[in-house]
DNA sequence: GCCGGCCTAACAAGCGTTCGTTAGACTAGA
DNA sequence: TCTAGTCTAACGAACGCTTGTTAGGCCGGC
């Protein structure tokens, strides 16, 4: 419990420093200033510095998959799957903003097995947007579209709200969210010059 | 002669570890170890290992500037201009990648004035491109859309393919650029449904 | 013979990490 | 109720190593 509670003011210690001053320049005595502690203290919590990292990057996997990979996965049409898993991304981005950071820009600093498996997931969430593109473009939806570009695309725009983004900013995060799916949906958007005949055309190959 | 050859060596070779390992995680004897020197060696062309990060840096921004700038003071229509400038901003960051991912990312790790000055070249970057948007706008060229937030977006997709772009992948960089001006413009164009009236609709494309 | 270019050697500072120790709180037994 | 034992959380010094940087000397080409 105490214990516990330690471990997470750590984490969040470490999740802040790592995104201001990067992991590399951030010393463990740094860390451990934060929190009124010597630099000796934390290891016991902590198994080493990268493990923390590991920690911090982990937790920050789970939320973008756990909140964002359902709304993925469902049947609705793909511009809705995709609003709304728009909206989940922003959402994460900025309520977790200093993990979503250390997640998508520090993670590299992670090695072997670590690295690998971070990377795997990261894998894994690009693929996800990829699909519901795909989706949109075989269903009609959307027009035809190289999906690995586009989701770069989309995906690097709304990694880079992780680095904007200020809470007392004039903007919420479900107002950001919505422009980027304005935008984004109209730029996938089948030109309207010949409507397609409605619904349920699902056989365009 | 020989010095300015030496001193551009060992730039390159410092801007393609800064872009590996970072600029924090990167040492003067990794760097001089790259041209078979010893780590002191490199003091004879370079003050400090900041110094060396700053001239990267510089060069790349000068790059952006010099091939992108003149392009959005045009007065041709915004979706023209902005098209050429998302070309010209690929070709950089496709042909000078090293030095571009310093510029986009590692230029943090300056410090006083020579942070400050980097962060006024990025930010005269960006106001070019938000120009253009709202240009676009008020010309009727665009939606009604809030550039500020366009133009991030724009630019985190377009720095973006800095982090993924292969020279030895399928895609040419103008290929690349095309079909991410596609999207954008897309994105961006008015909506065909009910099209303007008047305004001299200089054709799009 | 000078001088640019590189070497080796050294420097102080800081790094991640380990370790023996301690202060305080809790618990059990007499 | 005192006391002995145990547990926890942290200290602070030290370890071996790397960091950026400096200094002095050697060598080859003008």
């Amino acid at each position: 419990m105490a214990v516990e509670t330690r471990r997470r003011q750590i984490e969040d210690a470490a999740s802040a420093l790592f995104r201001e001053r990067g992991y590399a320049a951030t010393s463990v005595r740094d860390i451990a200033q934060r929190l009124n502690l010597q630099g000796g203290s934390l290891y016991a919590h902590v198994s080493s510095k990268e493990e923390l990292l590991w920690s911090i990057a982990c937790r920050a996997a789970d939320r973008f998959h756990g909140d964002v990979g359902p709304l993925g996965r469902s049947d609705a049409p793909a511009s809705q799957r995709l609003r709304r898993m728009i909206r989940a991304h922003v959402g994460v981005v900025t309520s977790a903003q200093r993990d979503a950071a250390v997640f998508l820009h520090e993670w590299r600093y992670l090695s072997g097995e670590r690295r690998q498996m971070i990377a795997g997931r990261r894998d894994t969430y690009e693929a996800l947007f990829r699909a519901v593109i795909a989706d949109g473009v075989t269903s009609g939806e959307f027009a035809p579209t190289e999906p690995r570009m586009s989701a770069m695309l989309m995906l690097s725009g709304l990694n880079g709200i992780a680095t904007w983004y200020r809470p007392d900013g004039d903007l919420t995060p479900d107002q950001i969210a919505d422009q980027y799916a304005d935008l984004f949906l109209r730029a996938l958007a089948v030109p309207a010059a010949m409507p397609e005949p409605h619904f349920t055309t699902r056989t365009i190959t």
